[in-house]
DNA sequence: ATGATCTCCGATCAATATGGTCGCACTAAG
DNA sequence: CTTAGTGCGACCATATTGATCGGAGATCAT
């Protein structure tokens, strides 16, 4: 359950790949392009290709055209957050459907429901903790101090 | 991105109204049939059996045979956790699909994979988080305290 | 006992989302 | 002006999900 989609994942695995050329002691600086990403990886290029330019269009990454061409971070490793990337590919997080709810179309069980609220919350949170990570972090091998403080959650009153 | 199914919906506000219920002042230990549930909140009645089913099966709510039967809840409210539901719904939390690999398949990307270690550690995050909301925390309003806390994720050395 | 009411269980179907593919236009470097 | 690359849109196959149907077994009231 709650599992995002291989799309975000090969994104992940992208963005992670050339800040860790860009920035890298190797050839800093460096293009890289799809074909290099989607080799060392496994992944189906054109699917690969269409995830960048999802990225591309969404400010995450600048995209260089001809021969030679590639991607390249648009800001830093630091300045792009886990919840970027993802909402950049998957749409903005909801973990309920009435979540965001359009004028349109609204949840039957919407006049008596009685979980709406806590589920916010919920979401609330799980966003903050995607956010507060950022593509630096993840190439530290992630934030290992990000900690849930829950200061009763267990039966106590409030 | 990262949405629950309509069965965890379901389930999670089935138990909200069996705990309602069962807890309420009108009639304390009553028992609650499927179709009580299915029309308060406009639920397929089918549907909303299947899920009770599991969540019987899961040992969550206790079910009673025969003409006044029902479900109630099998401990209290307070024991019951979030990501007890949605897991004896949706199955075990995973983020990605790498997290619970079985023997026989494992991703293409596992051998020069960058990410996963950091995505395992959101998913714990978000399991705590989950795991320490309980049904009776989310009868009134959510937890409120459960907070972040990120002591220097944006852009801060470590 | 017998019927009504309820849970239990499995099979099935339709809709949607997802992963993956194809083809072509456009751009820039050599 | 050819070649290697991105940009973009349409497209298909499959998996997942939401929802439906049919019937078996249990239990209570009459």
């Amino acid at each position: 359950m709650l599992k995002i989609s291989k799309k975000a994942d090969y994104a992940l695995m992208a963005l992670q790949h050339i800040a860790s050329v860009q920035f890298g002691d190797v050839t800093p600086g460096r293009v890289v392009n799809t074909k290099e990403i989607a080799e060392e990886y496994n992944i189906p290029l054109e699917l690969l290709a269409k995830v960048l330019q999802v990225l591309s269009k969404n400010g995450l990454i600048e995209s260089h055209n001809g021969p030679k061409g590639g991607y390249l971070l648009a800001r830093s490793a630091r300045q792009i957050t886990i919840a970027q990337i993802l909402e950049s590919i998957e749409g903005p997080l909801a973990i309920t459907d009435c979540s965001h709810e359009k004028d349109g179309d609204y949840c039957l069980q919407r006049e008596h429901c009685n979980i709406r609220t806590p589920l916010l919350k919920i979401q609330d949170s799980i966003y903050q903790l995607l956010n507060n990570m950022t593509l630096g972090d993840m190439m530290m091998g992630g934030t290992p101090l990000i900690t849930i403080q829950s200061p009763s959650a267990q039966g106590v009153e409030r």
